[in-house]
DNA sequence: CGAAAAATTCAAAGCGGTTTGAATTCCAAT
DNA sequence: ATTGGAATTCAAACCGCTTTGAATTTTTCG
């Protein structure tokens, strides 16, 4: 069915090493032979050993993802975008994807465990904290990796993509601020991941410029998941003086504060504005000519292939200098956003 | 920093053989040795390399799964939780996740090509379709796999672990009936997937048995998306005759649908009702005391975890009989049901 | 034509484990 | 003290590929 290359070798009475390196495209093997080989290991069907290279090289032509579990991120359906997007790279570039979902407690010593056995030739990491010990860890390891999003501002010793989220949110909160809103809640995701801090900063600048105070009680961070938006969007609605608009992480709580809104038979882009940042989830398309929701839009499914195709670059190129990539979201006017009523 | 097996056999003055053994927990090695191997082992940091283990035992000690890329699937959340489920337990075994995500087109060959390869020790076959191919392929290659979901009603000649969908459906019709409701409308998944085709019998079933035609106006069947729900909801509601009740299969169309209600002014247990499956997605949590939707429900990642515990014991029992898990759903009352209004 | 240079090809030594078949060691029984 | 068998241990082959260093063939050119 499947020969190896010592049959190959055999079948074509030519060395090992010769038919190796004709495979492999070596330089000092002619044409002539090469063809032969080509034609003979097709016929044959051979196909190599991806363990013996694999022990042979030391290189894997694999890269790792590991994922928290318990935590909100696999469970986080962005993660399923974004790996989307990877995977499709990968399996273009001959790559494989392992994935390891281990306790958080044994995250470091998976990553440990991965490098050290040399299953992966690079690693993703995901969902940067303020101060990633991940990022140290395969530093130290000398280990091609590459962030999506960035742990500090000003680090640039390796390789991340990310979306401007602080610019984002600034350009969100001074759209609802020319629309005459002065009051502004703020629906962020988790504050000890850097994107949800940039965000923050960006909201506040904003505030700052139209010259409005930020009120804690309209300023809620937490996973960013529909009843959440729910509970907090009702909260809001019931106090004595609720917001007349409201940013969101995401699509999500997004949703969740619509559904409040509609309970309390308000309308969206009347009664209440909402602009939320849209990370396009392919399975929850706030699309069509006017979109449900005006929203900072950015793909994220779009970053994971961007990303996959960096750490790609970065694993063929040792040596070179770390990349950055920072995305401008995109902002889209859609029907949940209005003047305020005065 | 770490050791190979030759080193660890010179510090110990023992021959490979032995040390190879005693950590194997072989029972011809004496109890004297053993201890010391495995102290020096401990010492020396000693971890085996798992191309070498890979390449002499043939088991990679892996599990494959193919995703088609482009298809509903990997888009969709259901998937993420599921991946959680089984993600943990192979972790917790030791096992490595493959996950290939290929075009459609290029499904097939991706199978020959992991298992020609030994990459993987087994695979986990998604989203079973009426007549899948996939599954005659793997039994061909003799490789173990589980399905979650199944094929044919009365094919027991592979592993599956399925929720039973028709009784599910039907109950769930049959409550909605026995609160009065004459109308009921259907948002099925896409038919094309065995679980949707039998739900929708289950559905029938109900209709039949409360001498209610089914009308096809108000049956529908598509990717379990949000809009896919608003836009059929919005449809139905348009209608001379609209219905009084809908069920749905899954928490993201009924989303879509809520919004469409409410949208039109009605309040949903009172002026409609809505049943859904709900696979308890974590990110989109349907509970508390009252939960928001009336659901049938079901893990999806319990239903993760179950199937990666029975492809593991398949992979290190070769030769056990197949083995098959139907798991009902529970109906849990929430505030989207009532009496039908008369 | 012959020697030096260039282009190919090759045998053998890894990579780091497992496993076979033979060689030792140990111990109870003669 | 022998001896035979059980209990341990070992050297070497093997898994299938890459790569080094030497050998061979071909080409180039005085």
């Amino acid at each position: 069915m499947s020969v190896n290359l010592k049959q190959l070798a055999e079948a074509l009475g030519i060395s090992q090493t010769t038919v190796s390196r004709a495979l492999n495209g070596f330089p000092e093997v002619s044409e002539k032979t090469r063809r032969k080989v080509l034609d003979m290991a097709q016929q044959l069907n051979y196909s190599p050993s991806p363990h013996a290279k694999k022990l042979a090289t030391g290189k894997s032509k694999t890269i790792g993802h590991v994922v928290p579990q318990s935590d909100h991120m696999m469970i986080n359906p962005l993660f399923s975008d974004f790996i989307a997007g990877v995977g499709e790279v990968y399996s273009g570039a001959g790559y494989d994807m392992l994935m390891s979902i281990v306790p958080r407690a044994q995250e470091e010593n998976t990553y440990h465990k991965l490098i050290a056995s040399k299953r992966v030739d690079g690693m993703m990491v995901h969902a940067p904290l303020v101060n990633d010990t991940r990022i140290a860890l395969l530093q130290k390891l000398k280990m091609p990796f590459v962030v999506h999003g960035r742990s500090a501002d000003d680090d640039d010793s390796y390789s991340w993509l990310d979306i401007n989220n602080r610019r984002s949110f600034e350009r969100a909160t001074r759209f609802l601020a020319d629309l005459g809103h002065r009051r502004i809640g703020l629906l962020n995701g988790l504050e000890s991941m850097t994107f949800a801090q940039r965000r923050r900063m960006g909201y506040m600048d904003a505030l700052k410029e139209a010259q409005i105070d930020a009120d804690p009680q309209i300023m809620f961070s937490e996973d960013m998941m529909e009843p959440y938006g729910y509970r907090c969007m009702h909260k809001m609605l019931a106090l004595a003086n609720p917001p007349t608009a409201v940013l969101c992480s995401s699509i999500l709580p997004a949703l969740g504060a619509l559904r409040a809104i509609q309970e309390a038979g308000m309308e969206p882009g009347r009664d209440i504005s909402i602009v939320t940042h849209d990370d396009m989830l392919s399975f929850l398309s706030n699309s069509g000519d006017i979109p449900m929701f005006t929203a900072l839009r950015s793909s994220i499914k779009a970053a994971g292939k961007r990303c996959a195709e960096m750490l790609i670059d970065a694993i063929e190129n040792p040596g070179m200098e770390p990349s950055h990539e920072l995305w401008e979201t995109e902002l889209v006017i859609g029907g949940s956003t209005g003047p305020a009523r005065s």
